[in-house]
DNA sequence: TCTGGGGTCCTAGGACCC
DNA sequence: TCTGGGGTCCTAGGACCC
């Protein structure tokens, strides 16, 4: 007997938590049964789609859109600002209901789960999926996705079959009835520059590209098109892990107003450091490879990167190649978005003094960790730079999408 | 249609070494 | 020097995902 794959995808994943949250303090509306979106504020420059409701997607409106695009399409739409605490708490409720049912559990993202089972037959399969599905509403008011398959990437072809609230099988003595009949562009990793290209070689759905000569496929698109060539016949062998490593961290933000001095753009460059720094010591790792990145006011988009001589989780040591790689790459234009992220990561151990590491970078590190104690014991602004005091400038920024960030949980 | 933020993987081309 | 070829490291940038 082979293995069972699940893929589990919370249905409006940001919307649904939304309103299970605000039926749990006792908000009498239900902003699932209503054109409704889940969005950002406009004013700050964040004023895109991040989850719409099903009656709001009657309306032709789509993740990503703007909020102005969309309100056109729906005048009336409720448009709710997120709250990513409620969204990483629920994630977690979620994932610790569904190891009751294995111990194999992957996290994909902060709304969508594998789960493996090995003792399971295809029937057997199935009811337990309906199970799930059905003890994730009752428990916890919203509803899920669930496919079923022998490997991932077939479960998640079937989890996206139809939504929401539903199970679904492909398995592989299905496909040529349910995969092969898609559109191409349904097929995971084929995404909005392969779809036009396939097309232009007269290929419009997945059973096409299945069919396709694979050589062709394989030197006009590379290992990108060998893979979606086997993700057409079903095929997926990576293994099933518990959990990835890391491999780099960063923060980004998109900007009030557009930055035109170097001088501010060093100090928000300091606050994005600072968090992403912080969540690299959190995870216990250390970094090489310092990166910066810029959009200018018409989205034009650079990034400049550079492999230090050593490994450091310092927020002074990442913050003066952040800002030198900066000096060089900016070319004065008006910035509206600007990022900050390290890469090359190892697991931090106890570290000899290297000889290009000065005296001051040592004692930095140990600065930091205390500044870290201090942050997560009463808060991110508890302490903060001196740049920061006078200044309308936030001392730290950037997100959190990891839900192991130990100042969040007392939500829900 | 004024368009977020967090990631991963792959490829190309230049520098450098033997 | 009218210079071959393989291998590695590094950076830039593209494509995709949620």
């Amino acid at each position: 007997m082979g293995q069972i794959i699940m893929h589990i995808d919370v249905n409006s994943a940001f919307l649904s938590w939304t309103a299970a949250y605000e039926k749990q303090i006792g908000m009498d509306r239900d902003i699932r049964t209503v054109p409704s979106v889940i969005g950002g504020n406009e004013e700050n420059r964040h004023g895109i789609v991040l989850a719409k409701s099903t009656p709001a997607k009657k309306f032709k409106i789509q993740t990503g859109m703007s909020l102005m695009e969309a309100r056109q399409l729906c005048p009336n739409l409720l448009v709710v600002p997120p709250d990513y605490k409620i969204y990483v708490r629920a994630s977690k409720k979620l994932r610790e209901y569904l190891m009751k049912f294995t111990p194999d559990v992957q996290i994909f993202s902060i709304d969508e789960c594998f789960m493996r089972f090995t003792d399971l037959k295809r029937e057997e399969a199935v009811e337990l999926a309906y199970e799930i599905k059905d003890g994730v509403k009752e428990m916890f008011g919203y509803t899920v996705n669930i496919g079923v398959s022998e490997n991932k990437l077939l479960a998640k072809q079937a989890g996206d079959l139809e939504k929401p609230d539903k199970c679904h099988t492909i398995f592989p003595d299905e496909i040529k009835e349910k995969l092969w009949v898609l559109p191409v562009e349904d097929l995971f990793m084929v995404g909005r520059r392969t779809k036009p290209k396939l097309n232009r070689w007269g290929i419009y759905t997945i059973g096409e590209l299945a069919a396709s000569d694979y050589n062709f496929i394989s030197t006009m698109l590379k290992s990108h098109g060998r893979m979606i060539y086997n993700y057409a016949w079903g095929r997926d062998d990576s293994v099933f892990k518990e959990k990835a490593p890391i491999k780099s961290v960063g923060n980004s933000s998109t900007l009030k107003f557009n930055v035109d001095n170097r001088e501010t753009a060093h100090v928000i460059l300091l606050s994005l450091t600072e968090m992403t720094a912080l969540r690299l010591r959190e995870a216990n790792m250390n970094c090489r490879v310092v990166s910066v990145s810029i959009k200018d006011k018409d989205f034009g988009y650079g990034a400049k990167q550079r492999k230090l001589m050593y490994f450091t989780d310092c927020t002074r040591d990442i913050y003066q190649n952040i800002c030198s790689l900066f000096d060089e790459l900016w070319d004065g234009r008006p910035i509206r978005q600007l990022g900050v992220s390290v890469s090359d990561l190892e697991i931090s151990h106890i570290r000899q003094i290297n000889i290009f590491q000065d005296e001051l970078s040592i004692k930095n590190e140990i600065l930091d960790k205390a500044v870290d104690k201090i942050r997560i014991k009463y808060g991110d602004e508890a302490i903060i730079r001196g740049v920061f005091a006078n200044s309308d400038l936030r001392p730290i920024l950037g997100g959190y999408p990891d839900d192991e960030y130990p100042g969040m949980g007392s939500i829900l």
